[in-house]
DNA sequence: TCCATAATTCGAGAAATATCGAATTATAAA
DNA sequence: TTTATAATTCGATATTTCTCGAATTATGGA
């Protein structure tokens, strides 16, 4: 993930609502929701939550699928790895001990140099 | 940390002067960089950068500390990790397997429920 | 005290974002 | 084919964010 994709994925999540549609989407697990269920659940107009969809799918935080009429969303894991993969590389970049337990159990590639 | 705390996190690290202002202190470690310093390397006028500055202490992820004339701004750990364990415990909410390695490590506590 | 330096705050303009109602596209059913 | 449903796209507006120059505040040294 590069630095770009990152701020892509970061700024997705910091708004009220796309937050609250990627935690949705995750509680959900693979199977995903509509995009109508969701607005109804989140009290979000269709449009509205459309634009909002597409941001995070642009991020690569979520996927979407049809499924007849109604396309389902879900939680894109691999996109949630990377971008936890890029903020752990970069936190913890020359101070391992500082971000947490979990910080040791990737192995940092100090040779990938990104912008 | 709360929704609230997490949304502005998130959005101080999804902006580009941000992130570098963010990266670049990191990785100088506890001794933090001078406003100045960093305005200079990152090639940014000071009173952006100040503007920058603040967002990212007003979210927890970097501190300040005057120094004689200049003002030290270091990386603020305890923050960091409080958005590590906000992601992880949503991200991972159900499907700890999904999230990569890490999220074993950590024990999720369902019982708090914030917004 | 007076001057220089470091940083922030202020006020304004430009650009990006969020939200909405209306219109459009795509699918399914009658 | 016609109608209904699900979702997106379009166009506009309100708000927020980013950036800047100028002014201000705080500290240290002459």
């Amino acid at each position: 993930m590069d630095k770009k994709a990152a701020i892509a994925a970061l700024s997705a999540l910091g708004q009220d609502t796309r937050l609250d549609v990627f935690r949705h989407l995750v509680t959900a697990g693979p199977e995903g929701v509509g995009a109508g269920d969701l607005a109804q659940v989140l009290n979000v107009r269709a449009n509205t939550l459309s634009t909002h969809l597409s941001a995070l799918a642009r991020a690569g935080l979520i996927a979407a699928e049809r499924d007849g009429r109604a396309i389902r969303y879900s939680a894109h894991y691999d996109g949630i790895r990377a971008l936890f993969d890029f903020l752990l590389h970069d936190c913890c970049k020359g101070r391992p001990e500082l971000c947490g337990p979990f910080a040791s159990s990737r192995s940092p590639d100090i040779t990938k140099a990104e912008q």
